[in-house]
DNA sequence: AATGTATTTTAGTATTTGCTAAAATACTTA
DNA sequence: TAAGTATTTTAGCAAATACTAAAATACATT
């Protein structure tokens, strides 16, 4: 029998792979600022709205953001403190420079 | 013309997309610890030494891992500190109690 | 050279993923 | 209710991924 790490490796695995696409990326740290509406994400992706909703139902789906309808919009969030916390990580790492200034509010 | 911010997310998400896999995740893990030779590492894998090559040589190919040949065995080790620092922070996150205790040798 | 151990490569196949384009749904306002 | 804005869903296809099983390579020892 496998040992349980395998089982904790997989649902970690499966969570990179959601956020280890370009777009999914880019909407996951525009979302570390705060909510933001799908026309207002779709906008700078460069892709269509189609193709963005897409990626936001993945990462909903699987428990990376969160949702929520207001009248005609519909609002997004990360909903999991980890993946906040991974996100700046990654960002101080890999693209310093447009890491938003530590210690600020 | 896309931003520049759109090739950055395009790399780290490569990045990411090489441990957004069970057994590769595993065996970043198990060499966050040191280097290790092939067969150390296929051992508690549950998989064919065949399959795990494939996922070391996806892993060496794209920077992840370092080889270092001696005599028969191959050696295999986390080959960029920022990936080190990215795995201490996951387990710390997703797999507390299995986290190596911090400020230990 | 012959055998054994360690590792890698190849070929083939099944599954998953990501895109585009078009149609459908949801809600608001005239 | 009709028309407009915001978002989602569907269908279809092309490409990437992951596995298995088998063959090939590399080095060490006898």
């Amino acid at each position: 029998m496998k040992p349980p790490r395998h089982a904790e490796a997989g649902r970690l695995a499966k969570t990179l792979r959601h956020i280890a696409h370009p777009l999914r990326l880019l909407i996951v740290c525009m979302l570390s600022s705060g909510e933001k509406c799908a026309g207002d994400i779709s906008g700078p992706l460069g892709t269509t709205r189609g193709n963005v909703s897409q990626h936001l139902r993945i990462l909903t789906d699987n428990g990376v953001l969160s949702r929520r309808k207001d009248g005609n919009k519909v609002f997004y969030g990360i909903s999991d403190g980890r993946m906040s916390e991974m996100v700046a990580m990654m960002r101080r790492l890999y693209c310093p420079g447009r890491t938003p200034a530590a210690g600020r509010p």
